[in-house]
DNA sequence: ATAGAGACCTGTGTGC
DNA sequence: TGCACACAGGTCTCTA
């Protein structure tokens, strides 16, 4: 579910109402999402207060001022939301967005009796702590690759990382040791960008020697593109999707291919029509005729 | 190294 | 209406 862009999203909804604020108390309604919550976890939040809210990849950090790390993974269909301590009815956007409660696994009693409440009907998401002066060094973290939004991500890193590699340019940028944060729909929305076949070698794009060509450069403007351009709309709501205060993110509106199989291709002049393939097991979304 | 399959889960849409 | 099946923003583990 959420990639990058949704994740940085839902940062910036909880920053506000978590950033500074003590957790008076968790509530941990199962053992387990993904994998068993770490021992005690209620209780080393308990009384903790949230100095910064970060991301990396698509992990949500939370420093806390006992020295430990919330770390927080979203899965497939994970999502917070806020609700005000005060007046309203507890989950009534919820009921209107059409989830169910009993997906409801964490809440965060927050000073001041604001709640935040993670929801996940697929349990593929998870929550970690970690100490904060070793997070580099965790083994979630340790092998991550760079971030599409950094400067780090141009033409020559994708041509050094790529060079020689014969697994199809889809996996190369599915695989988070590259590339971290990327997912199947900004996978296949920056391929099309850059006119790049998914199907092609990862290692087609890059040079032997000298300075990266065109493709590897095409590549590296057409991630940074989308994903700046999807964080700007508040990340793509497909099924279950939503903001931290509901609202719904915009950039399913622009996929020019991502789930559009048998529609024209988008591109002026192109004239082609998008396919879906399957590749290691996950849809992609792609127009034959201009992504060589 | 890397691909392919299977695993973890629930919900939704489709076709019969 | 029920039922079976395919599929879904992820990623880990196992086998070849």
């Amino acid at each position: 579910m959420p990639e990058l862009p949704e994740v940085e999203t839902v940062r910036r909804g909880l920053a506000p109402v978590l950033e500074g604020t003590r957790i008076a108390r968790v509530e941990q309604r199962r053992p387990d999402l993904r994998f068993p919550f770490p021992e005690g976890f209620a209780a080393r939040l308990a009384g903790t207060r949230i100095k910064t809210l970060a991301r990396r990849a698509k992990y949500l950090t939370g420093h806390l001022d006992s020295g430990e790390t919330l770390i927080a993974h979203l899965g497939m269909s994970g999502s917070f939301r806020i609700e005000a301590g005060t007046s309203g009815t507890p989950g009534a956007f919820h009921h209107a967005r059409g989830k169910n409660e009993k997906h409801d696994h964490v809440v965060f009693h927050l000073e001041g009796g604001a709640r935040v409440i993670y929801n996940d009907p697929r349990r593929f998401g998870f929550m970690l702590l970690a100490k904060t002066d070793a997070l580099d060094a965790h083994p979630l973290f340790s092998t991550l690759g760079i971030e599409p939004l950094s400067n780090a991500l141009n033409g020559a890193f994708l041509n050094d990382r790529l060079r020689g590699r014969a697994t199809s340019l889809k996996a190369a940028l599915m695989d988070q040791r590259n590339v971290a944060g990327l997912g199947n729909i900004y996978v296949c929305e920056a391929l099309w960008r850059a006119r790049l076949s998914p199907r092609r070698a990862a290692g087609t794009i890059a040079r032997k020697k000298g300075p990266p060509g065109r493709r590897a450069e095409a590549l590296a403007a057409a991630i940074r593109a989308v994903i700046m351009d999807a964080v700007a709309a508040g990340g793509s709501s497909l099924r279950d999707y939503v903001q931290s205060d509901g609202t719904l993110g915009l950039f399913q509106h622009s996929f020019a291919v991502y789930d559009r199989e048998g529609a024209p291709c988008p591109r002026p002049g192109c004239g082609g029509t998008i396919a879906r393939i399957v590749q290691n097991a996950r849809s992609t979304f792609f127009c034959p005729a201009c992504q060589r």
